[in-house]
DNA sequence: TTGTAGGCGTTATCAA
DNA sequence: TTGATAACGCCTACAA
């Protein structure tokens, strides 16, 4: 007494199989592409397909072969993740696959990692073929290390990177970036450096600090830099007023991001500093707004979408890698080099500001 | 000779049973929450379940029960659209529903809008409870009428109506907005306007036109108003430029959206024309980059993540109606105001100005 | 060339 | 309180 067949849509291959009085197997052999059926009985069949619309049920093929074609990417909503998640998305599309998106907020040091791992659970749940994550902060690790490596699920860390180095991770070259910061200031002239750093639980902050400090520190005794760390990428008010009003004052400031350049901005301009002719601003990551900014920003640029595309490639290598039990490929660790963008908020240093 | 059990992951409800000595179902009325079992074996199962990490399999439940808990988002990547997308993910997270993501990069009027059927197929295939798209243009809307209506699968439709009117929609009212923006120049005294609209078969530029001229209209035969269709939202140019040197010029121009926005800007300069004091300048959806302009630029403010957030939780109600198989709820049509957003690139009309 | 049968992990029904 | 069984749609052996 049950409904079958009451809607025209999903419509299965048992459906097809009884309307040409076939077997099912018959219909599943043939929609695989193997040539197993009569020319005509090929032929009706596809005719048929085509005419009811019918689709394959992925759910099942999952449950199946155990690969849903499916990957889950765990990631914070803004401008520079949404670049990340594109090229994700393209690569994997190519590649036939679909994406499970999940906006990650926690963008700091977030207490309720429980969260994350709610997020975890609901992708393992739908049975994922990987997940692609940035991690809110480096203690995680143990959670991932439980919940996905122990089940075998493939993942890949994107932009920071975790204690434990059995990830493969693509992101940016935080410390080659910070040197180049502090090379460009350096070469500008520049020898009382300050440094707005994030906080050292997050890898891309320590790459940044290191990078920017072991420059100046190679350059030799008669460049100087001040590090000052914020609690955040942002409101570092506090922190940049210090910086700002140590003495000697640095002539040439580097900013952990660009979000803490632009309070640079604002803090300078209620002291009374000009920039870049009083202090030099330097950020990292070339956000939408820094070339908007009076003067605009100079920064490093990362590589958000390239990024993303390499993370989803080697998402899939190791999905392939595994399904044909070969034995797991070395972990990978992809770094992008960024690029110094030099706008207006540097220039060279003024003989007389030396002193204060 | 099949390999059982040999993951540490992936452990499923018999294997639980076994190791207790129990039916697989009775494990599973467990997982359920009934409370169909003695008080000891109730506590057996739920901790040998936490010991092993179960985790139920949403696939078999999707088959079984014909409900996946996933909704599919089909939608360009920028960053108007990821603001819709962070309204749609967050309402549908509290729901405990997973979201399938398709950046769908066709812009503009997309004749190969096979890639948009590869595209729901891919949905299609993997089962999910509903759809969200925004259409690339309205001739498509007979394919997702076979694509998806067939098939019984709910669709809300964001941003962009499309023809026949048998879908949820929830979007901007565009209609009102440009009425708001033609009320806003004629309050500044412009009487000699120009409209730089969108292609008309995109409904948002349907709307913000017709709204446009009405309320010019409404005003009367002292308001005037050339309205200049470019090709697409960008690079309308020559468009820009026909009507800049139109006679008489207009004092202000209405712009479809605020990329064409700030292409009037440039080709204004090159015409020796200063916003605003020459020319009047309003655009539609302040950009992120709207504010940055120079002038800031006045414009219609949308609603990116409420219209996201509506579109989520109308597709969970009739997610919920069709499960209980309840008649289907009457077709919705949500609309926000856009909200004027005065900035800097508008002003009073100058009398000198208005001969040529 | 075509069909039969078993199984994937789960839920629901009905029996013990 | 517990278990056996059918069903979901599909694939893969194996049989005819």
């Amino acid at each position: 007494m049950k409904t079958r067949k009451d809607k025209f849509g999903n419509i299965n291959q048992r459906e097809i199989a009884n309307e040409l009085g076939v077997s099912q197997s018959l219909v599943s052999k043939i929609l695989a592409g193997r040539n197993e059926a009569s020319p005509e009985m090929t032929g009706k069949i596809l005719r048929l397909v085509q005419e009811k619309g019918y689709r394959p049920n992925m759910l099942v093929r999952g449950v199946l072969s155990g690969k849903t074609k499916t990957i889950g990417v765990v990631i914070p909503a803004d401008g520079f993740f949404s670049e990340i998640v594109h090229g994700i998305h393209d690569c994997l599309t190519r590649a036939g696959y679909a994406m499970f998106l999940v906006w990650n907020d926690d963008h700091m040091v977030a207490p309720d990692s429980k969260k994350e791992l709610e997020y975890i659970h609901s992708l393992v749940d739908r049975r994922v073929d990987g997940i692609i994550l940035r991690p809110t902060h480096d203690e995680v690790s143990q959670m991932y290390f439980n919940e996905v490596h122990l089940r075998g699920i493939p993942m890949v860390i994107v932009v920071r990177e975790i204690a434990p180095a059995h990830y493969d991770f693509v992101g940016t070259d935080d410390r080659a970036g910070g040197e180049l910061a502090a090379k460009h200031l350096l070469e500008l002239g520049h020898r009382c450096l300050g440094q707005i750093a994030g906080p050292s639980i997050v890898s891309t902050s320590r790459g940044r600090r290191l990078g920017f400090e072991s420059a100046v520190a190679d350059f030799g005794p008669t460049a100087s830099c001040l590090t000052i760390e914020a609690p955040g990428f942002s409101n570092a008010k506090t922190q940049i007023l210090e910086l700002l009003q140590s003495t000697p004052r640095p002539t040439a400031v580097f900013a952990a991001n660009d979000d803490a350049a632009a309070e640079i901005y604002v803090i300078a301009a209620s002291l009374g500093l000009r920039i870049p002719d009083d202090l030099s601003v330097i950020g990292f990551g070339d956000l939408v707004f820094a070339p908007h900014l009076t003067p605009p920003l100079t920064t490093l640029r990362q590589n958000p979408y390239s990024i993303g595309e390499n993370a989803a490639a080697l998402m899939l290598t190791k999905c392939a890698s595994k399904h044909k039990k070969k034995p797991a490929p070395e972990v990978m660790n992809i770094k992008f080099l960024p690029t110094l963008v030099v706008r207006g908020s540097t220039c060279a240093v003024k003989q007389r500001s030396q002193s204060v």
